[in-house]
DNA sequence: AATTTGCTACGAAACAAATCGTAAAAATGT
DNA sequence: ACATTTTTACGATTTGTTTCGTAGCAAATT
C-alpha cells in the first residue's frame, strides 16, 4: 500500500471523464469539462500534463494529439478516498458511514434489495 | 442550504478533536494533534484563528487561554462531504458507495446486524 | 507557398493552504 | 519587583493548485 497518490479536485474531474471514456485527447476532455466548468483549453492541457508527470495518467504520443488513459483505477481511487473519509470523519467506523449514506438520500427499492443481497453475502 | 463552508484538511483534524471534546484550548488541541502530526504550536493557533474568522468555531475569550467550540456539527459536515464524494466519485449513486464501503473492511457481525436493522427500517 | 488552425510545451501569475518566527501582553513563579 | 512561561496576534514564507498567456511546431486550408 505504498502508493499514496491523491488526485486533486480538478484532477478527479478529469479522471472521471477518462474512466468513462477509457481514453481521450485533451480536446475531448476539455469539451466535456466545459459543460460544467469554465476553464480555458490550456488549463485543461496543463492539468493533464501534470497528471502525466505524477503518473496519474499514461499517454500515447505517437500522433500529434496525444491520447490519454487513466493510470489508476476508479475502484482503487474510490477506496482510497473512502478510507480517508472513514478515518478522518467517521472515527474509523465504516458502519457509521454506511448508515449516514443510506439515510441521506432515499434509495429505490431495487437498490435497497441490491444492498440487502450484498449484506446477506457478507453475513454468511 | 446557503452556508457552504467547507473545512480544509487541517481544519477537519481540528474539528475532529473539538467534536470529541466538546471544547478545548489551542494547547489542548495542539497536544492531541501532535500525537499524529508534526506542526508547531503557532501553526495550530493560526489555523484555529482562521477557523474562527471563517465561523467554523466559536470561542470564549474571557480567560487568557481562549476556549474554542465547534460551530458546525459533525453530522452536517459528514453529510456535506459524503454528498460531494457521491457526486464526484460514485456517479451520484449512494448505493455504489455503500457497497464499496461495506466491501472494503470487514465489519463485525454486530455491525452488520445493525445495518440490517436499519435497512429493514428503510424497506418497510 | 503563405496563412490559418490546432496542438504541445513552458513559464509565470493568481490563488489557497499550511507553517513558522517574532513581538507584545498576561499570568505565574522566584 | 523581576524573570520565566504561556498565550495571542500578526506578518512573512513556503508549498500546493489552478489558471492562462505566449511561443513554436506541424498539419490542414486557401
Amino acid at each position: 500500500m505504498s502508493n499514496y497518490l491523491k488526485p486533486t479536485e480538478s484532477e478527479l474531474e478529469i479522471l472521471q471523464i477518462l474512466w468513462d471514456k477509457k481514453e481521450a485527447t485533451v480536446r475531448e476532455v476539455h469539451e466535456l469539462l466545459s459543460e460544467t466548468k469554465n476553464a480555458g483549453y490550456t488549463t485543461t492541457l496543463k492539468l493533464m500534463q501534470i497528471m502525466h508527470e505524477k503518473g496519474l495518467v499514461t499517454r500515447d504520443e505517437s500522433s500529434k494529439s496525444h491520447i490519454y488513459k487513466p493510470a489508476i483505477s476508479r475502484k482503487k481511487t474510490q477506496k482510497q478516498f473512502l478510507d480517508k473519509m472513514i478515518k478522518g470523519l467517521f472515527s474509523g467506523s465504516s458502519t457509521e458511514l454506511v448508515m449516514q449514506a443510506l439515510g441521506q438520500r432515499k434509495s429505490s427499492q431495487k437498490e435497497l434489495d441490491e444492498i440487502q443481497k450484498y449484506l446477506d453475502e457478507l453475513k454468511k
